[in-house]
DNA sequence: CTGAAAGCGCTTACAG
DNA sequence: CTGAAAGCGCTTACAG
């Protein structure tokens, strides 16, 4: 392995201007910093970064934390982080939890041993070091961190959000809209801050319009399609069939869509359907999903430049920054 | 910043008494650890992990190289990678070309400066120090490299794939024996090696089985829902309709499908339907989409297993892992 | 079992 | 503009 002092011999100067030449070759006179430069290009020196690092003090890397890297939506997200980090400078580290808190306590720990600089955290899980903290009663978090997609009340850290109340508001008014009257809804986990959420926006919908509201019109999945699948058969079989429903994602919807057609019953006829986050693929889905859209890459590219800002001790203008979701009208809400 | 030397002090120990009780405990006295243990945590003592590094020469990070992150064939891949990568114990790095080369270049050059120990490769781009190499007429990578998913004749080094042009085969002779006559295929890009055994497998079907070939039957797509679904409108104008489509990769059956679903045909009624790779969504589709299954949780693992030997020089039995694909069976491809 | 000391490969005030 | 030297926070032979 060939390091600087290596480059400084064969150069014949002193390891200072070979990390010179490197850093700002400006500052160091034409006819040395050519010697190095050949030295280097001979040698095929590549300067180690983890050195530089320790003395540095900083790494210039962050670790994005998911609860699942293959989920279309955090994927997305994921992508749109990775490229404003690649823009910015940032290296990205990925550790995904599954849902587990041991998994998630682990890969915050990272930035605790400096192995990243800080921390976005995507998904409902808080990591110990942030909890502890909330627990004695202070809200500043122990480490750099940045809350995409989800909100925690009470912790005083940067947080990107679209308003999800309003967001399923928005999308059970434009199923009530379409002419719908018995609308049931198929929502992620009961315990989850997205849930609660949306459910609330629902709720309210129904309520200013005074419509019907049946306890076995909420059911609840994990997301995933075949959760939405099991969810809309249990919708099927309720005390009364609904014709409309919300779903509180594309996947789920997707699912569910397919229990509809497996039932032999046609969508928007008999059940019109709405999804949520505005997937790739649900406008080849049959019928095209009408859908909440939630600006992904601005979600992604904005927490990675709060983080930025944390990172540097900029001042953050906006601590919750609220991004604006919209409705994606396609046919699976087409009015009969 | 509370470093190891703040411990020792505060313990009344050396540092290298700090050092073992973290890496070694059993090694030291336990009256002297138990005080060193209070020490850490009464300081909330987090231990470097950039100096760790700098002093062991080792990091334990690997970086995953994908030309788009939220693909869902490629985020499947990636997420079977972590997974092992955490159970070893190793880091995570992601970085995503967008099938340019500097980028490509950029990450690659990560393993150099040695932020990362490690490279594996997904997708159909070699990093310049590795072409370089190869055109100085040597075979060994310059640095530990695994390549996933796609083979690259003339190197040296661990991969792990899929048998493509058993593969493909085994898709068109399922078309075959379907019934149809008329078979088309949506492609990758043409240049993509994937592409060409993929096209190979399928003109080696069609021979076996004496039915026509029409250059107009062969089109190309980039792998995305979209390009699949402006194929399948080139194919729908094809100077003879096709009865049977096999598609290489499931996003552009999907894209493909809505095409034909547009055009009022029938599937598998007018056009049968096979895809590539097995990704979730497709169980969903409308119809169900059979499809050629690649083992991706396999394929993570297998290239991380092969990155931890190369890392820790254990010998690799087999260079070249071929796994197993199958052939999944659903509606798409229902006898008329 | 323990500690003093060297050293990992850089960067950067400091003096010249 | 340049170099000698200190130091980033660890680990680990070595001697005791």
């Amino acid at each position: 392995m060939v390091t600087i002092r290596d480059i400084a011999k064969r150069a014949g100067v002193s390891v200072a201007t070979v990390s010179r030449t490197l850093r700002e070759p400006e500052a160091v006179r034409p006819l040395r910093r050519e010697r190095v430069q050949q030295a280097i290009e001979e040698m095929n020196y590549a300067p180690d970064a983890i050195a530089r690092q320790l003395r540095r003090r900083s790494n210039e890397t962050i670790i994005v934390i998911v609860p699942e890297i293959a989920n279309p939506f955090f994927s997305g997200i994921l992508q749109s982080i990775e490229n404003v980090a690649h823009d910015l400078g940032y290296r990205v580290l990925i550790g995904e939890t599954q849902g587990k808190q041991e998994r998630l306590d682990y890969y915050a720990d990272m930035v605790q041993t400096r192995v990243a600089d800080g921390l976005i955290l995507l998904g409902s899980l808080l990591p110990r070091i942030v909890t502890d903290v909330l627990k004695a009663g202070r809200t500043e978090p122990p480490i750099p961190l940045v809350l995409a997609c989800e909100r925690f009340d009470g912790l005083d850290c940067p947080n990107v959000v679209i308003d999800n109340v309003a967001a399923a508001t928005l999308a059970v008014e434009h199923l009530i809209e379409s002419g719908r009257k018995r609308i049931a809804t198929i929502m992620g986990p009961p315990e989850n801050p997205l849930t609660v959420d949306r459910l609330q926006g629902y709720r309210a919908a129904l309520a200013a319009a005074g419509l019907e509201t049946r306890e076995d019109w909420v059911v609840h999945g994990d997301f995933s399609i075949e959760s939405g699948h099991a969810a809309m058969l249990r919708l099927l079989e309720a005390g009364q069939m609904p014709d409309g429903v919300f779903c509180a994602g594309d996947e789920m919807a997707i699912g569910a869509m397919h229990a509809i057609r497996e039932a032999g019953l046609v969508i928007p006829r008999a059940i019109a359907m709405v999804g949520f986050d505005d997937l790739r693929f649900g406008s080849f889905a049959a019928p095209p999903l009408t859908t909440i859209r939630q600006p992904t890459d601005e979600l992604g590219e904005c927490a990675m430049r709060m983080m930025d800002a944390v990172l540097h001790k900029r001042p953050i203008d906006q601590l919750k920054q609220i991004l604006p979701h919209s409705l994606i009208l396609r046919e699976s809400t087409a009015r009969m």
